[in-house]
DNA sequence: ACTATAAGTAAGTTATACTCATCTATAAAT
DNA sequence: ATTTATAGATGAGTATAACTTACTTATAGT
């Protein structure tokens, strides 16, 4: 017993429009085609589909059944469909709040003129969606993911506001932020390195962390404290005059952003992406 | 842009079974006429699907998304065909456990040898499954349900074990087990009416309740004391002088037991099986 | 170098999916 | 009561999508 998908289609509009002449638009045929596919598929399936009624048709519990099913599985193939066709010009990037905020957004509007047929996305889902298309660019260990998936290896300082004249931690006691993460597969920023590179201890400042380090840049950006994060996230403030590093020496860390399977992303537009957030980031 | 069904099949097949000549197998084509389908989705969606490689093919990652949607979706096609096609002589009930216990489960046997084609399952599942060819057997309230819906109407009387010589309520008090419903929109055994009908008080009788009637049946054939209960449920019992009622009247209550939407079940296995739940409980 | 295998190409063939013309049944309008 | 309009059914004929055959390409294994 072999059953025609394009039947199937015709019974799926038909059962969902409740009407054989408006599935034969929907489907740009004739009724007389949606009704030839209908009998067919009731000889084939041997059961009635619809009870046929004056000028109007009802399902059957066969029908009603059958049409559940077949309008859920069309609906899956044809939006994925819909996606690739639809898709070729947009990518979602998913990453860290952080590097969203502080990098990516400002960074948007540079790439939108320069290209401006591509549409990119920044979510800070922590969901990890199974869209097509989507670029996630997350933290990991640069010891365990794979280097070629690696778009960044982060290295960590101290700053502070620019406003501040010198180095603070010299004087007295300041208020430290810096991030400890909720996932704890993360290596820790390497703050006692940074002390002992920098020859300070550790009584110089008052520790308080958040989970992104986005908060702690901050707090500091309004001249509380200092804060010691990854370079990559405060780089536009350095530029900016807005942050200052005092000269202190920045250390490496096990840090990385990276994007999982990096080269199954294949299409021109998700290499485009790639390359600028590259560029952006080294 | 028109993409073809079959076309999509042929991709899906091919995915799934990661080639093109296994896919011709399993649709019973040729390998060529898979590799045209495949070259016309890709022309049509612009996008390559497979990566060719030496004598295997790999999917690309708009072939793996579009080949996960396209499986789960012709996959829930399908498996609603094989229902239907399959489920010709199949009848799910699903019921109380009372009544699958003491009336449907033991009259199965009969109705296998009498209609030996028929595929009738019992099931108490709570969850209402919306399977196809599932004959839902509800206890409800009389008063609300569609009178055509209903297949009994239950009346209440008070049983023993046989073995008890005479009324044993009359003695000294005695243990009575009744039902007290979780779903509590269902009418209460008029336990209440009984007694008056009776001319008896509930001082007789130290009353313990159970859920499912079953219960308290199963008790009352252990010799435990009266099980105050739906007729129905022990017809069997009484027939084969495990239980008696000792003469007492018995009382009409607001249960019953019915289809809903019973008109919906139109084919002739439903019928059949229909009848045969009317006449064994009539 | 030879054989076997998986897929691609081009041209020809088949049968499915479609249309057209006609018909039925019923509701609504005249 | 007759006419008109509407939704779908039927049957015959047809266009074209889907398929096959024959041949080619590419490459791995012997």
């Amino acid at each position: 017993m072999h059953i025609s998908l394009q039947a199937l289609k015709a019974f799926e509009s038909a059962a969902r429009l409740g009407s054989f002449k408006a599935a034969a638009a929907e489907l740009a045929i004739t009724p007389t085609a949606v009704s030839h596919h209908i009998a067919n598929l009731e000889s084939r399936l041997n059961t009635d589909l619809f009870h046929r009624e004056v000028r109007k048709i009802t399902l059957t519990a066969s029908g009603e059944y059958l049409s559940q099913n077949t309008t859920s599985g069309f609906k899956l193939i044809f939006a994925a469909i819909e996606q690739l066709s639809q898709a070729h010009n947009q990518v979602r990037i998913t990453t860290t709040s952080s590097l969203a905020a502080l990098r990516l957004i400002p960074a948007l509007e540079e790439l939108n003129n320069e290209k401006p047929h591509l549409q990119l996305d920044i979510s800070t889902s922590e969901t990890l969606d199974k869209q097509l298309h989507t670029l996630p660019v997350r933290l990991g260990n640069s010891e365990e993911v794979n280097k070629a998936d690696i778009i960044k290896y982060e290295r960590f300082d101290m700053f502070a506001a620019n406003a501040q004249q010198s180095a603070p931690w010299l004087d007295k006691q300041v208020t430290l932020y810096t991030s400890q993460w909720k996932n704890n597969a993360l290596p820790a920023p390497p703050l006692m390195q940074w002390l002992k590179v920098n020859n300070l201890s550790d009584s110089c400042f008052k520790v308080n962390t958040f989970d992104q380090e986005l908060f702690g840049i901050n707090q500091v950006l309004a001249n509380k404290g200092v804060v010691f994060c990854s370079k990559t996230l405060v780089q536009p403030y350095l530029d900016a005059g807005l942050l200052t590093s005092f000269n202190s020496q920045d250390v490496e860390s096990k840090l990385c952003y990276y994007i999982p399977e990096k080269s199954r992303f294949e299409t021109a537009t998700h290499n485009v992406v790639i390359e600028w957030l590259e560029r952006l980031l080294n």
